[in-house]
RNA sequence: UCCCCGAUAGCUCAAUGGUAGAGCGAGCGGCUGUUAACCGCUAGGUUGUAGGUUCGAGUCCUACUCGGGGAGCCA
């Protein structure tokens, strides 16, 4: 008899005879004589009804004992359901158990509502509710849905170095990667710690990014993106950062920050799309359960163009707003979350494209712009964020500063090193060409598809500071 | 890391400084083509950890750990 995932038998036609498989979230008994099972396997976000009848032979001994958790086989015919709530239903003829719960008093997945708080304590079980297989399916959904939205348009997908023995990205607080004994390091003569010794002769840590990598095979193969895992050994305590998180940052060669700005903003539109066409069911529950009005705000931001504006607008806004802030605006410093949400949530209610910031708040590597663009009082530069509500901070990009004399002039400026960015500074002497990329937080874009409030309920196994069980 | 709040049964929460309770879940029984079922019974506790104040601490004080909200850093 074929084993069909439940997602297909509950297409299948009635009088389908097929096997599943899966777990009990459910089962109730009736007098009448039978018992119905609520079997889910986690291929779609509806599980599918079995119906056991009381002259199975091991309905008594074991039947009226599955309860929540335990894993079954169920063979039978499809029928159409007696019952409502569901229109086909599995008539069991016969019903093995694989694994039963060995005490179901204490099973952590019970059949009751659970906090998410509670639930990232048991992260290896949570996957088996409903609320976390739907995160865990429109997380599949979105990285299968990255890859072909950049394969369709001739992007190649580049794996860059998770450890990186280059101490130059300066995108935040590094975890460091030796082989060194912590004990009792090997020194120099003057009592440093010797990192000639270690396993790569060098300091080595965690990439926090994986964009000057990229823009090496960008700079040949003209439009590329990374899509993998990245570290920050911030002591960040909020509910959107992350110590361990997934980045993707696409480049692309010959262009500008606006046609960045119009890639991240294709790309958004086109995931978005995508989900709600290919996860409707997953979907429906975060629209009914988790964020009311959740599809209609994403049909809502597919349609309508993002709203571009220059920093020194956004300063303006902010500064003629009727709100009072806790931080007050000024040209010159960087937009606080109280700025941004206002300007996203409140000002503009969609999402915002802000760009051209601040030279002195923004990295070495983003170009600069001609003075007095956009009235700026000061240098700025081709850099832009993506606002979005709730979230805030979802894509963070620029145009990169392709002009070697520029870049080495910003390199000196903000005290670094020129020689550790040799080979980033090659690609400005051999055929440099104008280009741009962004950074988009994929745990964050989760966040904005399903409502999700907290960052570590998107993200299988979370680690943040304090925290790496499982 | 900073500010505020919290931690009591498997889970969510009550309990004036004076005998620790309820709902849900779980087990058993009743009822029912059931589906957030419903009714009854039963079990379930070193009140986060370590100190302190007090005749007496779940309750007051201190430290620590963890969680939540907000802030910073950012994606």
């Amino acid at each position: 008899m074929d084993w069909l995932k439940i997602k297909d038998a509950a297409q299948a036609p009635v009088g389908t005879r097929c096997t599943l498989k899966g777990w009990v979230r459910t089962r109730r008994d009736s007098k009448a004589g039978l018992s119905f099972i609520d079997l889910n396997d986690g291929t779609a976000f509806q599980g599918l009804q079995v119906v056991a009848k009381s002259d199975l032979p091991n309905y008594e001994s074991e039947i009226l004992h599955l309860g929540t958790g335990c894993a079954i086989e169920a063979e039978g015919e499809l029928v159409e359901s007696k019952g409502k709530g569901q229109s086909v239903e599995l008539q069991a003829s016969a019903v093995r158990v694989v694994g039963l719960v060995d005490d179901p008093d204490t099973y952590p997945a019970s059949a009751k509502r659970h906090t998410f708080e509670y639930l990232r304590e048991q992260a290896h079980l949570r996957v088996r509710t409903n609320t976390f297989g739907a995160v865990a399916r429109v997380r599949h959904a979105l990285a299968v849905g990255i890859h072909r939205f950049f394969d369709e348009r001739d992007f190649f997908y580049v794996h860059t170095p998770i450890i990186t023995a280059s101490d130059a990205e300066g995108a935040g607080e590094m975890f460091r990667v030796s082989t060194l004994d912590m004990h009792n390091p090997a020194r120099t003569p003057e009592g440093e710690v010797d990192y000639n010794k270690d396993f790569f002769g060098r300091e080595a840590n965690l990439t926090v990014s994986g964009q000057l990598n990229v823009e090496t095979y960008c700079c040949a193969l003209s439009r590329v993106y990374t899509f993998g895992p990245t570290f920050r050994a911030e002591n960040s305590n909020t509910s959107r950062h992350l110590a361990e998180f997934w980045m993707i940052e696409p480049e692309i060669a010959f262009a500008d920050l606006n046609d960045d700005a119009q890639l991240a903003e294709d790309m958004l539109k086109y995931l978005f799309d995508d989900l709600l066409t290919r996860r409707a069911d997953d979907m429906a529950f975060f629209n009914e359960r988790i964020e009311p009005g959740l599809i209609d705000r994403l049909k809502h931001v597919i349609e309508k163009p993002f709203r571009r504006l220059p920093y020194t607008e956004a300063v303006e806004i902010l500064k003629n707003a009727k709100k009072s802030f806790e931080f007050p605006v000024e040209w010159g410093s960087d937009l606080q979350s109280e700025h941004e949400r206002y300007l996203t949530e409140e000002h503009f209610k969609q999402p915002v494209v802000v760009i051209n910031y601040p030279k002195k708040i923004k990295a070495f590597y983003m170009r600069l712009n001609d003075a007095g663009t956009d009235g700026a009082p000061e240098e700025t530069v081709a850099a832009m964020d993506i606002l979005v509500p709730g979230i805030g901070e979802i894509v963070g990009g620029s145009q990169r500063e392709e002009r070697l004399d520029v870049l080495d002039r910003r390199i000196e400026e903000m005290g670094l090193i020129k020689d550790d960015y040799w080979w980033y500074r090659d690609l400005r002497r051999y055929g440099t060409v104008p280009h741009a990329g962004f950074g988009l937080g994929f745990e964050r874009l989760i966040q904005f598809c399903t409502g999700m409030q907290n960052i570590r309920d998107v993200i299988p196994f979370p680690r943040a500071p304090r925290q790496a069980d499982f």
